[in-house]
RNA sequence: UCCCCGGUCGUCCAACGGCAGGACAACAGACUUUGAAUCUGUGAAUCGUGGUUCGAAUCCACGCCGGGGAUCCA
């Protein structure tokens, strides 16, 4: 076999980037002192998906590639009105399960509000911030616009001691929201407008998840980013593109800040993938519009749904390394991430049998009462998976779609006359084939079966073309398959600018109850994975316990290049 | 009209002045008790125009195209 078990592999060779690159050379240069330390930075105000793993991956995975390197998690939870700690545990929970540890690394952008304050008396000391009590639309105006260059705040000449006054008592809660903000000092003819004059803290009378009512006023990003990487002595701060306008700003932070540490910050573009979306806000309307179950419904690209969905980590961190980290934006093809799924199953998943849509079949002579106990291997082509005995029975069920009464060409599933093999079982023959009167429906098939084929292989050797998964009906086990597909139809969901909604796939969940699957999986617990042969990679859902059924999520379809022939011939 | 970042097979990534290569997808075949997996093979790209150079995907200029940037968001 040329992939070996994807536990004793080695990873796939380590794929190079720019940033890698940066970091080595910054190590080889002795910059930071040597060190490696950077940071995944996520807000608590929204679950985590696939294109953050893209970040986690690339944060811990650098710290983890250098001798001594960590990696930090901090929340960014400076914008008390959209954050809560249900995210921060479910944040946790999903880099926890995507397999990285921050150790005792744990900070809140707001456990530095004391010394982010401390920084911000120091900028007005050197004269390099102002309190402005200009209202929100004057300054917007004062900012000017991409044209045109910004006017300075009639309140920019405030004295230093009145400064300080004035923030000591936004501070204290003196005012009002909005009676005034915090601006530092730069430049309003900068073609850069983040450089006019930003903002450093607004007031906001709201209560934070974590200091409660203690501030009244909280810090902007720009502000708070940069600095607490100071504080934690990042030494790369890597984020994604859209912050490049910012660098400038990062850096005029930490300078005028005179901060010991001197983060650098690399941008990177962030993930897109086609047939889904990856914006917090449209995944939130997703969500409290009801076009899904929730966070973790297993249509949904977070990192809760794909879990839910059955996706492996490790195939998703394969992904986030064959994707590479660029600066182009691009749109990976939603394939690849299921080539990596289907990948790790196919290694890591043991096989089982079920028939989703159950056509009854009769084996005619087969001795009324008799159970045949065949043994059948969990994995084909790795022993150390065991086996399991099948039961064998005068009735069994087969898939539905795998008869075709008037055959296609190069057909070699079951059909009347034609031989098939159930899988490990025996070969039968169809005889008969038992319609409904009435909507002339297929609903049973009788078959005879070659008694010295016990096993799968006829004992003359004849070549059995079709193979078929089956079960037992006396022994099946009854289940509910959910079977999902792409939530969108439109591989860009948020092209022209229309609402993403009207793209939605109608046909994004279908469930399939009155399923028939081998009694091995009755004892199947929730969040275990298997291969339903000839069908696809499927898991067992948290539902299963709560509804006293075995309930399946699939993960992924096999790929079936019977399915593309036979569509291409009928298009 | 301003600033910034990008443009390499259908898609994603590599090639760091010296044979444009890999992965996914596609296609053809081998093997097959999963029409899976595996194996073999095929087709498929440097945005354009100039310039520098013995030699340019790579450096320079101009153009074109795409993306980002004006929140008391991050």
């Amino acid at each position: 076999m040329a992939k070996s078990d994807p536990n004793t592999a080695e990873p796939a060779e380590v794929r190079s980037h720019f940033i890698r690159e940066k970091i080595e050379a910054d190590v080889r240069a002795g910059k930071h002192g040597g060190r490696v330390v950077t940071r995944f930075p996520p807000e608590p105000n929204g679950y985590l998906h696939i294109g953050h793993a893209t970040s986690i991956n690339l944060n811990f995975g650098m710290a983890a590639a250098f001798p001594g390197g960590i990696c930090n998690l901090r929340f960014d939870d400076t914008n008390p009105e959209a954050e809560d700690v249900e995210y921060v545990d479910a944040i946790q929970q999903d880099i926890r399960w995507l397999g990285f540890d921050w150790g005792d690394r744990r900070y809140f952008a707001s456990d530095y509000f004391q010394q982010l304050f401390d920084f911000a008396i120091r900028l007005i000391e050197k004269d390099l911030a102002f309190v402005d009590s200009s209202s929100l639309e004057e300054i917007r105006k004062q900012r000017g616009n991409f044209y045109e260059p910004g006017t300075e705040s009639p309140h920019r000449g405030r004295s230093i001691g009145e400064n300080l006054d004035l923030f000591r008592r936004m501070r204290a809660g003196e005012f009002a929201d909005g009676a005034h903000v915090l601006r530092a000092k730069i430049d309003m003819q900068s073609p850069d407008l983040n450089l006019r004059d930003p903002i450093m803290y607004r007031i906001r009378k709201v209560h934070h998840h974590r200091t409660g009512d203690e501030w009244p006023i909280y810090p902007m990003y720009d502000f708070a980013h940069g600095l607490s990487d100071a504080i934690e002595s990042v030494t790369h701060s890597l984020c994604s593109l859209e912050f490049v306008d910012h660098r400038p700003l990062y850096d005029w932070y930490l300078e005028a800040c005179e901060t010991e540490a001197r983060p650098e910050q690399t941008e990177f573009a962030r993930l897109n993938l086609n047939y889904t979306v990856l914006s917090k806000r449209r995944l939130l309307q997703l969500v409290e519009e009801r076009h899904v179950s929730g966070w973790d419904d297993p249509r949904m690209p977070t990192l809760c749904g794909i879990r839910r969905r059955g996706y492996p980590p490790e195939a998703i961190l394969q992904f986030c390394d064959e994707v590479g980290i660029t600066k182009r934006d691009s749109v990976v093809d939603i394939g690849l991430l299921e080539h990596f799924v289907r990948d790790a199953l196919n290694f890591g998943a043991p096989r089982a049998m079920g028939v989703l849509r159950p056509l009854k079949v009769v084996i005619e002579n087969f001795p009324e009462g008799r159970v045949e106990e065949l043994d059948a291997p969990f994995h084909p082509n790795d022993p150390s998976f065991g086996s399991r005995k099948l039961p064998l029975s005068r009735v069994v069920y087969v898939e539905r779609d795998d008869f075709m009464e008037e055959p296609a060409k190069k057909w070699f599933r079951l059909a009347p006359g034609s031989e098939v093999r159930l899988r490990y079982a025996c070969l039968i023959t169809c005889t008969d084939v038992i319609k409904d009167p009435k909507s002339g429906e297929v609903v049973e098939l009788r078959c005879t079966w070659d008694p010295d084929s016990l096993g799968g292989a006829p004992a003359d050797g004849r070549k059995v073309r079709g193979t078929l998964h089956w079960v037992s009906a006396e022994h099946a086990v009854e289940a509910e398959v959910r079977l999902y597909d792409r939530l969108f139809k439109e591989e860009n969901p948020s092209a022209g600018g229309g609402d993403f909604l009207a793209s939605l796939n109608p046909d994004s969940l279908e469930v399939l109850s009155g399923c028939q699957v081998e009694p091995s999986l009755a004892s199947a617990q929730s969040g275990d994975r298997m291969q339903l042969e000839r069908i696809g990679y499927f898991c067992v859902d948290r539902a299963s316990a709560s509804a006293g059924k075995l309930v399946l999520n699939r993960t992924v379809g096999l790929r079936d290049t019977w399915a593309k022939e036979a569509k291409r011939a009928s298009s």
